[in-house]
DNA sequence: CCTCGTCGCACC
DNA sequence: AAACGGTGCGACGAGG
């Protein structure tokens, strides 16, 4: 046994190092001494838990800790190591890991513990964190990440040294930062400060924050539906999605031509580089070209708008290369170096990440940002063979949860009546329906009439005269603003229905509404996922993206769940239905979007 | 050489 | 009085 003795703030803390198999009977006293309540973590080869195996992806190392004491067992050293971790793993009642999604993904792969033993018992404090205080680092708020956390609530100086200790191991073993956690030996010693320190001030946190979660969460039940959610998102990654490498590889060759192409004709007109600025300026401005444009930083701005306004053969060539290029490199390839060896690719669902608590998914299928109403991408993602894809989403869910929880007479009605609440906005503005359909959607997004110029091409006079009218037409909705911003200046919080309290920055109190819509529509879907889950169908989902989930059915049920999906997503809150529509495509998700092409 | 801020762009 | 909200990622290029 190894020991590194270290401080947090001055109190001692201690990290036993397991070395050999005679250290073993010494950890497993630990873990039953403190079976009731154990911080855990793992250390890894990198993030890609779907390669588990040989020469693949391999657990390192896992830990053990309370406040002041953690022991660092080195899984990779043999099955005793192994044993002795999943024997832990299953002896302790309660376990509290930083985003412990990742380690059940760990734990089920590499050791064969399956998560659904685990997530009934585990609490994740980045869960906690973020009923806490949901707000980003960079907007000043606590971050969600285990360093930023610590930062904010436990030490700076911990902090900088945890984070800034694997900066300098990667230095010192002369590798990039990515690429050191496969490469570092298992004893060094800076790495075991590391990974022992990880379960210590994740225990601290939870003890930190458990009581911060405001009451109002609590009440409402909202940190075991969190985890509960988190649970349901962690099979969703497991399951994945079957790509249709074949596809996906002829379209990044064919993207490759493309790109090729449209370079050369760019090179030759005077831009070696399509994606420098600086080049793109340089050559605009050699023929005579004036740029008015600037960028949020005040820098001249050569984005789509500018480059398609000037419309000459050097823009249409830069705007293509540039476009077959993100492309190609976004999607496709991405998604085929992603692949798991039985060709599915896992997207990572981050259950609960904006200031609203919408989802993101990030890693190999970036699919909230898939380009919409077009079936090209989408087509390199699978049903199961015998399965076809549906997709179903909430209809005008945030116009209807402005109706709801704004008790707006008129709005409500229009709902219930089936009425296009667009042309309804336009006719009481005297503008066309494009302007009423900006109106409504850029004033639920706290946008004021500039807003909608610049998006829907409106005329200022017809926007100042559509935001007047729209707060005329909707006077519940003006309400429902007003004591949100109330409440925001007063408290500096707002809450939702759901017990989830949002901070609201005092310089932009006129976000609040928007806060309350989009997070409330974020717990709808959740609700979903997770009344999905109950009735047993969490295996057909493939992904959450915002107001849709996207299934793979068998096809000879499929009309079947997909109505019965349907009735358990759709929601009636204070006597106003969020309703639902479905499209049943064939095998891949892009035929979804054809066959709904195909009808209009 | 790597890191990080900035920009542009994909989405709801 | 008015105020568009929320993301992730690839690329460049300045700076360490």
């Amino acid at each position: 046994m190894h020991l590194i003795e270290h401080t947090i703030k001055g109190q001692l803390v201690r990290i036993h190092v397991v070395e050999d198999e005679r250290d073993l009977p010494a950890f497993k006293a630990f873990i039953l001494a403190n079976r009731d309540l154990l911080a855990h973590d793992s250390e890894t080869t990198g993030l890609d838990w779907w390669n588990a195996g040989p020469g693949g992806f391999l657990a390192r190392l896992w830990q053990f800790g309370t406040a002041d004491e953690s022991f660092v067992i080195p899984v990779e050293k043999g099955p005793a190591f192994q044993d002795a971790t999943r024997w832990a793993l299953r002896t302790v009642r309660r376990l509290i890991a930083h985003n412990g999604t990742f380690d059940m993904h760990v734990a089920e792969q590499c050791l064969g513990l399956p998560m659904e033993e685990l997530a009934p018992k585990s609490w994740d404090t980045k869960l906690l964190a973020h009923l806490v205080d949901g707000r980003a680092a960079k907007e000043g708020g606590p971050g969600l990440k285990l360093e930023e956390l610590t930062k904010y609530y436990i030490c700076e100086t911990i902090a900088g040294e945890v984070k800034g200790s694997m900066t300098a191991i990667a230095a010192e073993l002369g590798v990039k930062k990515a690429e050191v956690w496969p490469a570092i030996p298992l004893d060094h010693r800076g790495y075991l400060l590391y990974a022992g320190m990880d379960p210590i001030l994740a225990y601290r946190l939870f003890k930190i924050l458990m009581p911060k979660v405001p009451a109002r969460s609590r009440n409402k039940g909202l940190i075991s539906w969190e985890h509960r959610l988190a649970h349901i998102t962690a099979q969703i990654e497991r399951t994945g999605y079957l790509l249709d490498a074949e596809y996906a590889e002829a379209k990044s060759e064919e993207l490759a031509g493309e790109q090729a192409k449209w370079e050369n004709v760019a090179r030759l007109e005077g831009v070696d580089n399509v994606n420098s600025n600086q080049q793109i300026i340089t050559a605009l401005e050699k023929r005579g070209i004036r740029l008015t444009k600037k960028t949020k930083k005040g820098n001249l701005a050569v984005d789509d708008e500018v480059l398609t306004g000037i419309g000459i053969p050097l823009t249409d060539a830069i705007i293509r290369a540039k476009k077959a290029k993100k492309w190609k490199a976004t999607w496709f390839d991405r998604a085929l170096q992603g692949q798991d060896q039985e060709g599915r690719v896992h997207a990572t669902v981050n259950s609960c990440q904006a200031r609203s608590a919408r989802m993101t998914i990030t890693g190999v299928i970036s699919a909230q940002t898939l380009p919409s109403g077009d079936s090209y991408v989408r087509h390199c993602f699978l049903a199961e063979p015998g399965h076809v894809t549906v997709s179903s989403d909430y209809g005008n869910m945030e116009l209807r949860v402005i109706a709801v929880y704004s008790g707006d007479p008129t709005m409500i009605d229009a709902f219930q009546r089936g009425l296009d609440l667009h042309q309804m906005t336009a006719d009481a503005a005297g503008v066309d329906r494009k302007a009423g359909k900006g109106t409504n959607l850029t004033v639920c997004f706290g946008g004021g009439w500039k807003a909608i110029v610049e998006q829907y091409g409106v005329s200022e006079i017809e926007a100042k005269k559509a935001v007047k009218a729209f707060w005329n037409t909707y006077p519940g909705v003006k309400r429902l603003a007003d004591r949100l911003q109330r409440e925001a200046r007063r408290t500096g919080y707002i809450y939702t229905g759901t017990g989830r309290r949002i901070p609201v920055d005092r310089n932009r109190i006129f976000a609040a509404l928007n806060y309350f819509i989009q997070s409330t529509s974020r717990d709808i879907l959740a609700r979903a996922l997770i009344e999905l889950h109950r009735a047993g169908y969490t295996k057909y989902i493939r992904l959450p993206i915002h107001d849709e989930l996207v299934f793979s059915f068998p096809r000879e049920r499929a009309a079947e769940l997909t109505d019965k999906t349907a009735r358990i997503m759709e929601m009636t809150i204070k006597g106003l239905l969020i309703p639902v529509d479905s499209e049943i495509g064939e095998q891949s998700w892009g035929s979804v979007l054809d066959l709904e092409a195909s009808k209009h």
